[in-house]
DNA sequence: TTGAAAGCGCTAACAC
DNA sequence: GTGTTAGCGCTTTCAA
């Protein structure tokens, strides 16, 4: 780097066009009350100085900061990826920076909510999977900014989530449809957000048994982590060891039905013969175990969040920000899931 | 939102506290040359008014944005996504945003450098994994901000990564050990960054079996990509229709190394016993497939990467500016790699 | 230890 | 169409 290369400024550019400061602005802006002429060479003088505006400086006088903040618990899953590759470029087309903030662990996240860095350093604030509190909900609603939910439905406030009941429904009545009447629940924990989607699956699963005369039972209902090999392997020797084992397991995320699918295996378990296992996501990881699932679409999730930012930053005001997108699930049958081997019964174990 | 709830801004928390402006700056700094008993007040008229600093005047004066910015190439990888996840906590611990450009495609690319919107937006910039141009590179050392090119060995330039060539070598050494004498190598497409460490993979590849008296096959050497089943099936055909096809395959990453051993097991190879796979990552998909990697983590190479950016900001514009920082790999084999079934000899296949 | 004043680089009224 | 002027909200001399 040289010593102190000062970046030119807009009265650089203007001195090297020959005008003033303000036309270089609205050329630069794209504004169209500037002669073609001038605007001709206001563009040479700003290319050959290579010139680009402040956004400290303009901002501080429009009084937006032309930047979208992001608040997610992780950046390391699949959903948060997807959804942010297509929120990125999407924002970057309307001139706008990402900013992420991400917020991993109960620190973090009482320190950000106490100190809102995002306050005066955005225009509009994504809020990805959180389960917000109450006060943590209401402190947002004072940052003086759009707040977008995100793969959650926050109580009259704009929220972008995905069907997760409706998928739910899919999932269990598939394994209903195929003769199961034994169906466990796999949630994974939430300590990094989404418990949102958790428990609408729960609930999804609930309505579908009892839809088809079955009454929930909450020995069949696991929680457990894809990275948590013990607990895994706890989980499925509670399930395996049931009075009435189930003979079919639905996992609330792919990741998670595939550790379950390599648990089972481990203990000599067939899939889907001897159980059952269905996904949620449609996750890459799903292919390549034939894992059935459920489909959602993390990137619409992100352009739909993306789009509704930017419509919200270009109101008149109006009370339009009270909307809620829904976007829909896609069940994917594939190789995991199949009708259970033996007849089900009271103490089929027993025998 | 309220009509217009403007922020409160230094003069409002001065007049409340009774004092000038400047106390508040130098109070809210955390300067020392301000008494007890007014840094009391000063805080308490802050706290009540709920005032947050606004960045984008603060850096008109200072110069500094307090943001760092970050080129990625994708942000739906498992190593960008563990990569960031360290970053961005670390950057926030030093009161630093996180700003993040993704560039999945050549149209993003070129319009990211033409334009370079992270200009004046930003005090560091730290690339991920491109493969850039020189001309791109120059255009990156006239950003008159610190760059720091990650996963990746850039030329006189601070870098940080992992040290892909002798990962390589541990991955090919091994399937060499087990007996392995014909070992293929599947780079996988850079479309979006990274053909850096493929290279590098390619060249440690290359390099232990030139130490083990093995020429290296360039029929051996088939590039795949994991979201490409066709191309999979190709690929893994062509490695199969070999006059003396391979026993094992050295993926450049776990993800490919898994999409392989599904396409293999579709065509009822047996793997390890027919053909070994190896992977490089150690992704958590590998212990699913109980795969044979070699392990490197982003995570450090986030935290290293975030640290270096912090030092080159605060560093008294010392020539500093080129250092490297390698990190290491790890070999750990699994169930996916064994000594091959037949003896290895000419025309194995042919009998 | 504190305050007054100047100005960072830009945009928005308002004149011309 | 274009220039002039007046700030936006901070930090930073410089005085006191």
């Amino acid at each position: 780097m040289a010593p102190a290369p000062r970046h030119p400024t807009m009265a650089d550019v203007a001195e090297r066009a020959g005008v003033s400061a303000s036309t270089v602005s609205r050329t630069l802006r794209g504004l169209t009350t500037v002669s073609p002429e001038v605007r001709a060479r206001v563009e040479q003088a700003a290319r050959e100085l290579d010139f680009a505006v402040s956004r400290q400086a303009a901002s501080l006088v429009t009084g937006r900061t032309g930047v979208v903040a992001v608040l997610v618990p992780t950046l390391n899953s699949w959903f948060m990826g997807s959804a942010l590759n297509s929120l990125g470029p999407l924002l970057r087309a309307a001139g706008m920076e990402l900013n992420v903030y991400v917020i991993p662990d109960m620190t973090e996240r009482t320190s950000f909510f106490e100190r809102l860095p995002a306050r005066r350093n955005a225009d509009a604030l994504l809020v990805f999977g959180f389960d917000l509190t109450d006060e943590e909900t209401a402190r947002l609603d004072h940052l003086g900014m759009p707040v977008i939910y995100v793969s959650q439905h926050a109580h009259g406030r704009p929220s972008v989530y995905v069907d997760d009941v409706a998928g739910a429904v899919k999932a269990t009545r598939h394994l209903l449809h195929l003769g199961h009447r034994r169906i466990a629940f796999a949630p994974t924990v939430g300590a990094s957000g989404f418990s949102f989607s958790s428990r609408a699956r729960l609930h999804g699963y609930r309505q579908a048994l009892t839809e088809a005369g079955i009454p929930p039972d909450d020995d069949l209902v696991i929680t457990m982590a894809f990275e948590d090999k013990r607990g895994l392997v706890e989980g499925v020797g509670h399930l395996l060891s049931l009075r009435q084992p189930p003979t079919a397991v639905f996992a609330e995320q792919d990741e998670l039905a595939v550790a379950v699918i390599h648990t089972l295996r481990a203990a000599r378990i067939q899939v889907p013969e001897q159980m059952s296992v269905i996904g949620f996501d449609d996750h890459q990881v799903a292919e390549w175990f034939d894992l059935s699932t459920v489909a959602q679409s993390p990137s619409d999730m992100g352009r739909e969040a993306g789009e509704l930012a930017l419509e919200l930053l270009n109101e008149p005001e109006g009370d339009q920000t009270r909307r809620h997108i829904v976007l829909p699930t896609r069940l994917i049958p594939r190789a995991t899931t199949a009708a259970p081997s033996l007849p089900q019964g009271e103490g089929a174990s027993e025998s």
